[in-house]
DNA sequence: TTGTACGCGTTATCAA
DNA sequence: TTGATAACGCGTACAA
């Protein structure tokens, strides 16, 4: 090392941090010689002395899921203004890789974990190695119930029954769903909110206007809205569980030659950048997301740095806003 | 360590590796025990004795922009099967953050670097530090011409070409372009590639058909799009640099009543999912940011892995190709 | 087939 | 203010 050609190690890694006890005029040179020499500091080294990494993992399903991307941003700005380091590992939605994930994480010394968790995933006990080892955990939109650890979600169930209520506002009597996977919470919740908000309004709450989907794609959207279509009594709203299948339903209803919202209003969920392109434009819930990740990252910094808060579980609940646009402004309301 | 339990640690250590030279009922009680423990090896310690991380570093501009995050997953696949694991590093865009993801990358031991500059970056030095320690780095879409490295990129040129063109085979007249940054080759390279079809094609080249912008936004691309319409003879036709801008122009065009592509046609760049839901759907190049990753991975895991081949620099040209959608289709074109 | 001993590059501790 | 030394957890050459 650069020390060979001054003095002793110690006083080389102490200038580089520039400890109080060293000539400011030694920690200078160090800088300088370190600069000229282009010595780059081992952090494996450094880490695995300090027993601390500064590492945050990510594990989540997809990365190029704007809601997921979205939420990584939030992480990484507050990650890296305290001092932290992102790394982000890709589940796939696959429940083996999210297991290998979770491994890895384990081995390289994280010094806490941000965890989405994959379509898959109903059991949990790869990610228990993490309590096991004292490593914070902190949970979000996907998280698990049957782990007592923090977490940040939206109101899901509250999000869906403002959604649907804003359909049955406008005027619609026949309000469908296209569901998510009903394995994962968030989407249970946003139909039991669907169905709550039909309850309170003395609606129909019929089992054919609910569309089950496997992964709320496109192309189970174009599907579920030609089942609706095809009702002998059409239903004049949708509440889909993602704006992914919002879009589509609504592609689908134009291309049948119907009108978006007049024949039939459609809401999404989440607020991704397409619900502005799409005609009509797509009202939709924003989830927030960025402010998701922002909350995750303060919450399992806050657990690294104060281990003795020993708080077993806190739930953050994000605020989520309904955006109203064209699919659901019906001609007698834009009068307003 | 495990070891208390049963034998010596080398013992242990090779066992968990497999090692032939341990007996195979060995090896399987310690991997049980292992598991029973709930072992996790530290990799600080294993990289640091092997010298080896089986990193690659990504240093990126924007986690969620989808050329970005394609690209990502297609090094994520390629890495992965690899036994490699991808680290990301976002830089905003920033020449700053740029070099403080270098010197971490540095620091991190990472086996491998995979970079697409950002917007403000035109020095380069703090990318000399990888070559001087010997690690390998590759380029992909905003590449480095300065610096002797391997690269993978599109024939932005040429792609810009047969954009321009394509909008001449339908009979546009004036065509207008939305430039990016000029700082960035790629855009430079587009713009020349506009450029070249108008001069093969003996067709006007004004100045002011050409609408440079900071960052291709949406709002420059609306502003972009007022321009155009505004101008006394009107172009026919206009090609944008990415998608973003381009779903701008179509839209800004709507607004003031004019149509698309009749009154005027429009061509992007990336192949982005807006480009299909936005309508008319928009004509773009395919750049094939899943494959530019794959490739760019593929290289850079070659390098780390046959250092012996001593090539200086390599260029991987990815294919791209014209989608043509609504947004070109003219109404004497569609009867084909 | 297994054990011993050392070193990777850093930092914490203690002594000077 | 600086230096010597040990230790972090693992891999490996060598010895047994």
């Amino acid at each position: 090392m650069a020390e060979r050609l001054k003095v002793s190690p110690s006083t080389i890694s102490r200038a580089l941090q520039n400890h109080p006890s060293i000539g400011k005029k030694m920690t200078q040179e160090v800088h300088k010689l370190a600069e000229k020499l282009g010595y780059y500091p081992n952090s494996l080294a450094a880490n695995l002395r300090r027993n601390k990494t500064n590492l945050i993992g990510v594990i989540i399903p997809r990365i190029d899921r704007h809601f997921q991307s979205s939420a990584i941003s939030g992480i990484e700005e507050v990650a890296s203004k305290a001092g932290y380091y992102v790394v982000i590992f890709q589940s796939n939605n696959s429940y083996e890789r999210e297991k290998e994930n979770a491994r890895m994480l384990m081995s390289s010394q994280a010094d806490g974990v941000i965890a989405c968790l994959a379509m898959e995933t109903n059991n949990y006990d790869h990610l228990l190695a993490f309590k096991n080892n004292n490593v914070p955990l902190v949970f979000f939109d996907r998280v698990c119930y049957e782990l007592e650890t923090h977490k940040v979600v939206i109101d899901d169930f509250g999000a869906a029954m403002k959604a649907t209520e804003h359909l049955i506002s406008i005027g619609c009597k026949r309000i469908a769903h296209v569901a998510g996977n009903q394995q994962i919470a968030i989407f249970r919740d946003r139909l039991r909110g669907y169905q709550e908000a039909l309850r309170r309004n003395n609606l129909a709450q019929e089992d054919e206007l609910i569309y089950y989907t496997e992964d709320l794609s496109g192309k189970e959207g174009a599907l579920a809205a030609r089942r609706f279509l095809e009702m002998p009594s059409r239903p004049d709203g949708v509440f889909c569980s993602n704006d992914t299948s919002a879009i589509s339903v609504i592609q689908e209803v134009k291309r049948t030659g119907c009108k978006v919202p007049d024949d039939m209003a459609v809401v999404g969920f989440s607020n991704t950048p397409v619900s502005l392109i799409v005609e009509p434009a797509l009202t939709t819930i924003d989830d927030h997301a960025f402010e998701m990740g922002q909350a995750a990252a303060r919450m399992v910094i806050r657990q690294i740095e104060q281990p003795q808060e020993d708080i077993a579980s806190e739930t953050i609940i994000i605020r989520n806003d309904l955006v109203v646009r064209e699919s659901t402004l019906k001609q007698k309301l834009t009068a307003d």
